[in-house]
DNA sequence: AGCAGCATCAGCCAAAAGGCGGAGAGACCA
DNA sequence: TGGTCTCTCCGCCTTTTGGCTGATGCTGCT
């Protein structure tokens, strides 16, 4: 039996403790190392080369943990990282595979689910929770709801309250291109205000 | 020394696991039992009469935190009840002390602080994170930004996409109201269109 | 070459939202 | 009792938004 060597990435101690504790119930995983923060994670890895990285999306302050599962991709470091968080936002879960994410576990996942996924990672196997996976499979069914990129910016800005005018402004497009984008917007969420569009992309897609 | 008898409540097993062996480091704290849900913590409660509960707001389905709260205040148990949560929203906070907590605790508090908070909530002090304070603070610096209860319920109807009408009749009052209502939460919150508005209450308020 | 998808823009019109001032009823408190 | 909140409602007017139709240039795929 080869031992597993993982290093944890969660901004909350409680967490870092909890999985730590959790794995450790396990003869085949070994935790030898914890870090805070994405810059950290990164720091961890250049020294501990462990085979899993498991890592929280949302990081308090500094870089997030797509950013860090990016920039560990780009250091051709051949961890398996598996994303653990709370949240099944269409939007995260989506970048976070884009990055690089071999797995995608919620944190109120069973210890079995954890302990699969885990040893699932080492041997190149995707695993993830079923919400998740779930999400994933309606995305690719309907492939008509997935907004374009420049919808998803308007999207985004539009999260943050402006009317047509200040987007258009923003974005260096008219006032009548605002309002074609966020027709096809409202198609695509199934809404038919800009309030509900705000309601459903905070809530749904994580964009906050 | 006395030995203080804890419950904790949290629907996040890893949390519950990591929160056991932090507090598993003092001598004094013996964690009595655990909960994964609003329900099974009345319950648990009857049984073992802890000394503090330390619970989080959020409980995925069914009884959430500040109900739990409530409901065990009613039934004159004498517990202190602690949060122990992600967000520092400025309503979830207002909530939890108006129903009954003795204190608010971020997740990202350091070990010390948590325990002097458990420790000092059994001698009827109250112990909350430098944020949450910070925010109750403001609240109590600024009571023209606080919105009535009526205006909090049609914020929160109105972060769900509802038009002025349907709040209207949702509320069984007429589209002018709503408006006057509108116009005094903008104010509150300090923008100038619903949009906004929205998005602040989500994203501030913590109302998803 | 042709077709589909994307991003860009226009005009027209109806509906919704927002700003303004004013006002009455009930609750609560000094 | 008088003052202050809160909740309720009205009218008027301007701005914003949304629905509809149609159009252009570009890209990428077949």
């Amino acid at each position: 039996m080869t031992t597993i060597t993982v290093l944890l990435v969660d901004d909350h101690l409680v967490v870092r403790s909890g999985l730590k504790a959790l794995l450790g119930t396990q003869p085949d995983f070994d935790v030898v190392a914890e870090a805070a923060s994405g810059e950290e994670a990164l720091e961890l890895v250049e020294h501990h080369s462990p085979a899993v990285v498991v890592m929280d999306l949302a990081m308090g302050a500094g870089m997030d943990g797509i950013e860090a599962i990016r920039q560990l991709r780009q250091r051709n470091s051949r961890q398996a990282i598996l994303v653990f968080t709370t949240y099944d936002s269409d939007a995260d879960i989506v970048r976070a595979v884009d990055a690089g994410a071999m797995g995608y576990l919620l944190k109120d996942a069973a210890p079995d689910e954890i302990f699969a996924a885990i040893r699932g990672a080492v041997q190149g196997k995707s695993v993830m929770s079923a919400p998740v996976a779930s999400r994933l499979f309606q995305q690719l069914r309907n492939p008509d709801e997935v907004l374009t990129p420049r919808e998803a910016e308007l999207l985004s800005l539009l999260t943050e309250g402006l009317s047509n005018r200040e987007l258009g402004q923003r974005l260096f497009i008219s006032e009548a291109t605002v309002k074609t984008h966020l027709a096809h917007i409202y198609a695509k969420l199934g809404v038919e205000t800009r309030a509900a569009a705000i309601a459903t992309a905070i809530r749904r897609e994580g964009m906050r």
